[in-house]
DNA sequence: CGAACACTTGACAGCCCTCAACGTGAGTGG
DNA sequence: CCACTCACGTTGAGGGCTGTCAAGTGTTCG
């Protein structure tokens, strides 16, 4: 870890020693399809690797990046969860995502050539880092891995703005916990039974609420059978009644 | 004008027959900067320019394309603002952004090869449409014109998560105003006197508010002599104070 | 000139944020 | 093993912003 606390300007230390066996490495990994390496020849994939720098375990609280460092890489998370967030001049935190297994983190900072925001790890995380430059470059030579990046890219267009609707408060939560169960399930995990790996505050910093209404609204939920949770373990009693009702967030 | 009303996926009869010279097309106009050619040879501007189509001039109220419909290509506004936006199963409008000379829309299109949204002329419009495609090989020659791109959809990623609920009325539409303001003048316009091209209604959807809303926050911004509005011709009169109101929405 | 639409203005209610206090769980040190 | 601490989470009371409903005014266009 750098002594700013971030690890991704230089990756030493952090990065793993063993890379293990290049070829295998993201064929073998569960989130290869979601992640870069769809539809990739093998030769291509090899390219890939060469330029891939496996990054952690970083632990809860430590930050990838952080607003205002400089471009270098994008990455994807390989295990854990990653906040990204601002803090407004009030030292108001705004969370802007939660980012799982198999997602891309580091797309927005290309525009400037600066991280926008910042990226902690919110429990145990292992990334797969891609030098930006290299990967532009590589990208040049496989149509494949560019059309990738544009995809990736354009799917984060305006994902953003689902929650900034004048949605009521137990709608957003409920599209909030379907989204999460949908990405979930997409990756292999249980859509019904899940951890929450965020705090109450986090949501509520996510879902544009005060931290006291992220709870109420999670009692009620609990009170009216559509899921059952203590502490961070929810387990969703009635998926098709609380898809109802984030269906005006998720605007089907 | 196709049947359906769209202009986009045959662009026949709308798309404009004279090109003027090529070469000096773009590099006369006011906006190429901000839109596409920053950057490139004049050789790479030639190849730019084979494959851009002049659409329109459309009028107020004509699609440049419909949610659903595939997605062929990207677009630059020249003249004009065109509104994109969604309609949710109730009938509600849900306005995701007004673009304005040199901005680029159909980038949120490239994830599912599908428009995802609406966008319509909100008066006489003017475009220079790419088959995405095209651009997309021919960015595999241009480094440049790669990088573009990648800056332009990163630039997108996150901007609409700015009008959230978290901020007040008054803050919104100050936001909303000198945003406006701002990206007219880097465009050459007057900073403080523009006309708005978009209804109430439109604004009121774009910053998740009531019509009435909309209506009273700018009735109270001229009492408090921060600006003139008669119809839809705006006059800022005291720029400072609105970017004041503004900046927790800009989070500067 | 009339109709349709956009905009304005007023009254009222409801949702949610703020403030405040209390309960709970995990980690620590005696 | 227990008490302590501290962060996190829960629960309650009250008030303000803004959405809804309603009616009236102004503007544009056929």
């Amino acid at each position: 870890m750098t002594p700013s606390g971030v690890v991704f300007p230089r990756s030493g230390p952090a990065t793993m020693a063993d890379d293990g066996d290049a070829l295998k490495f993201c064929s073998t990994c569960a989130f290869s399809q979601a992640c870069l390496s769809e539809g990739m020849s093998k030769h291509a994939l090899m390219d890939l690797h060469v330029l891939v720098e496996h990054v952690g375990p970083l632990h809860a609280g430590e930050h990838v990046f952080r607003e205002g460092d400089p471009f270098t890489a994008i990455a994807a998370v390989r295990t854990g969860t990653v906040k990204t967030y601002h803090i407004d001049r009030d030292g108001h935190e705004q969370v802007l995502g939660f980012h799982l297994p198999g997602e891309v983190i580091g797309l927005n900072a290309i525009h400037d050539d600066r991280y926008p925001c910042n990226a902690v790890a919110l429990d145990t995380v292992m990334l797969c880092r891609f030098s930006f430059p290299k990967i532009a470059l590589l990208a040049q030579r496989l149509p494949n891995l560019q059309q990738h990046l544009f995809r990736l890219m354009s799917r984060d267009i305006g994902v953003a703005s689902m929650f900034a609707r004048d949605n009521t408060a137990d709608e957003r939560m409920a599209a909030f916990l379907i989204g999460l169960s949908r990405r979930l399930a997409a990756r292999g995990f249980s859509p019904r039974r899940f951890q929450l790996t965020m705090s109450r505050t986090d949501i509520a910093n996510y879902l544009r609420q005060a931290p006291e209404t992220v709870s109420r609204v999670l009692r009620r939920f609990e009170h009216e059978g559509l899921l059952h949770i203590k502490q961070r373990d929810v387990e969703i009693l009635d998926i098709p009644r609380l898809e109802a009702l984030a269906l005006s967030v998720l605007r089907e």
